[in-house]
DNA sequence: AAGGCAGCCTGTAAGC
DNA sequence: TGCTTACAGGCTGCCT
């Protein structure tokens, strides 16, 4: 599922194959997935994609926004003029370019969606979220005060926290917490100053690690181009064992499940 | 106030 | 074998 490695990609690829195109018309739009307003201001050019925590924001020539989220399973699909296949599933909105060529936004479960919003609205939208972890501001400073805010919660749910930390998921929050040998259960008071850094450190190496090799692919995700590569480092998510051969345990944390060594982790 | 959890949705895997 | 059930997951909104 897409987080902010994955959503960092996309982003890319979409800047790549669709900025500065005009869309011209929009067809199997699902209105409950995609906000049928957009209709309304065709023809719009698409000026820019961007990127906040797992939000996809397109800016379009009207000075409006398109804001995406693709939760589990939202997904594009770029087709060259021609090109475009008509037995794909699950399309919520076919998007149509003045060059022929066309995206589509497809969603299994239905969970995320295409919103249009105006400038103001957009920055009260953003405004929810925390810092970007591969930003400047996600300092080891800026680190130590978000936890101590959450002195009483549990680490990976902090983590998780959006509003705290804008980005992270269920599958980085496990990895990261594992390469630094915390147990996920640890209440954010009972880390030491030295774990606390490690895991600042291990956060960051692992995101840009992650988005060199295009994302995760796991069970629906796949970036525009195809499969990402870092699933083939994960060492503890959806597995049995530990790089160490140690049992893995899973429990549920922050209402997800959540795997972890109890040897490795403490 | 802040933490917990149902609900949204549907494919896949496990269970009978 | 074929049906049923449980589970996966990010986030919102309600409840305590």
């Amino acid at each position: 599922m897409p987080e902010l490695p994955e959503v960092e990609t996309i982003v890319r690829q979409l800047n790549k194959k669709v900025r500065g195109k005009t869309i011209k018309s929009i067809n199997n739009l699902d209105s409950k997935v995609v906000d049928p307003k957009i209709l309304r201001i065709l023809p719009v050019k698409i000026i820019n994609i961007k990127r906040r925590g797992k939000l996809i924001i397109i800016e379009l020539s009207n000075n409006q926004f398109l804001l995406t989220h693709l939760r589990m399973t939202g997904h594009f699909q770029y087709f060259l003029k021609n090109n475009f296949l008509n037995d794909q599933k699950f399309v919520v909105a076919k998007f149509n370019f003045d060059d022929g060529s066309s995206l589509t936004h497809n969603s299994i479960r239905k969970f995320g969606g295409i919103k249009l919003l105006d400038k103001e609205k957009l920055d009260l939208e953003i405004s929810k979220l925390g810092v970007e972890p591969l930003g400047v501001a996600f300092t080891l400073k800026k680190f130590n005060e978000l936890l101590l805010k959450k002195s009483k919660s549990n680490i990976k749910t902090i983590l998780l926290n959006q509003s705290l930390i804008a980005g992270i998921g269920n599958i980085y929050a496990q990895e990261a917490l594992y390469f630094v040998g915390i147990n996920p259960q640890k209440k954010a008071s009972e880390l030491s100053l030295l774990k606390i850094k490690q895991l600042h450190a291990e956060i960051i190496r692992m995101l840009k690690f992650a988005i060199q090799k295009k994302g995760s692919t796991v069970n629906n995700y796949t970036n525009m181009g195809g499969a990402g590569g870092y699933q083939n480092y994960l060492a503890i998510y959806n597995k049995k064992e530990c790089p160490k051969k140690h049992k893995l345990e899973k429990i549920n944390l922050g209402g997800r499940g959540t795997y972890f060594c109890p040897v490795c982790q403490r």
